[in-house]
DNA sequence: CCTTTAACGCAACTAAGTTGCATTAAATTT
DNA sequence: AAATTTAATGCAACTTAGTTGCGTTAAAGG
């Protein structure tokens, strides 16, 4: 059912991704929020905007989940296959537009994939 | 440093591996090992067996790190880059033989990167 | 302004993984 | 075959991400 009620809370966080497509962990969200915000409402507003396909979710590396707001699926074909970038120098996480082709192989019928690159940005080149 | 006693639980924790190229959870190796071992010891044993290649270890989805042992990469390049596989029919997570091309990018130097596929495998397909 | 109930904050909880420390048992030496 | 050394183990206590129940607050609509 998702977001119903345009709060103080959501608008907070929501703002807090920007326009870019970095990807924030909920530590990171709360930490540019000044912590205001109570940690659980801060999961329960990302799983709302999830629900509405506004953010999506994907697991980073120390067993912490991602949020980073949808740019290019904003309409009915959320495809989130996209891959997730690390860099290891300004240590952030980035939605990379480039496609991805799903590896076909004789044994696996691959129907989703989760990708995520290290190595160095662009700014950090 | 790595492994320097074989003691009866690391003999243990190796041989709930078999021989296939399945991948395990600490979880589940306590399991197939009736708790007989130590959940810290495991986390142990399996951090020992990485040090000296023989298991290599990845993020699951949720949160959940799984280890497996190593078929391919025996010698000196331990090229950790292929891709795991999850059967969501038999949910097992395997390692894949395939290799993969990583998405060349003008904005992003890539060095490695994180696999993960879901589908339906051989077996239950 | 009043009512309804979505959203909130708090405390308590779960689960993966880690750490310190005393004890056990491999491996090596006598 | 002891005795010695110290890697490995088990336990309890801890850390951190994320969840749940519940009483309270506040957004939205009449
Ligand atoms: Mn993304
Ligand atoms: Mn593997
Ligand atoms: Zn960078
Ligand atoms: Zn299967």
């Amino acid at each position: 059912m998702g977001i119903q009620r345009k709060t103080k809370s959501l608008q907070a966080v929501y703002e807090a991704f920007g326009d870019s497509n970095e990807a924030l962990s909920v530590k990171m969200i709360r930490d540019r929020l000044g912590e205001s915000v109570n940690k659980t409402t801060v999961y329960r507003l990302l799983d709302r905007l999830e629900e509405d396909g506004m953010v999506h979710s994907f697991s980073g590396e120390d067993s912490v989940t991602f949020y980073a707001r949808c740019h290019a699926c904003k309409g009915v074909s959320h495809d989130h296959n996209h891959p997730h970038f690390n860099c290891v120098s300004c240590d952030k996480v980035l939605c990379m537009e480039e496609e991805v082709v799903l590896p076909l192989s004789g044994k696996f019928k691959v129907t989703e994939a989760r990708i995520f690159l290290k190595g160095i940005c662009a700014e950090c080149a």
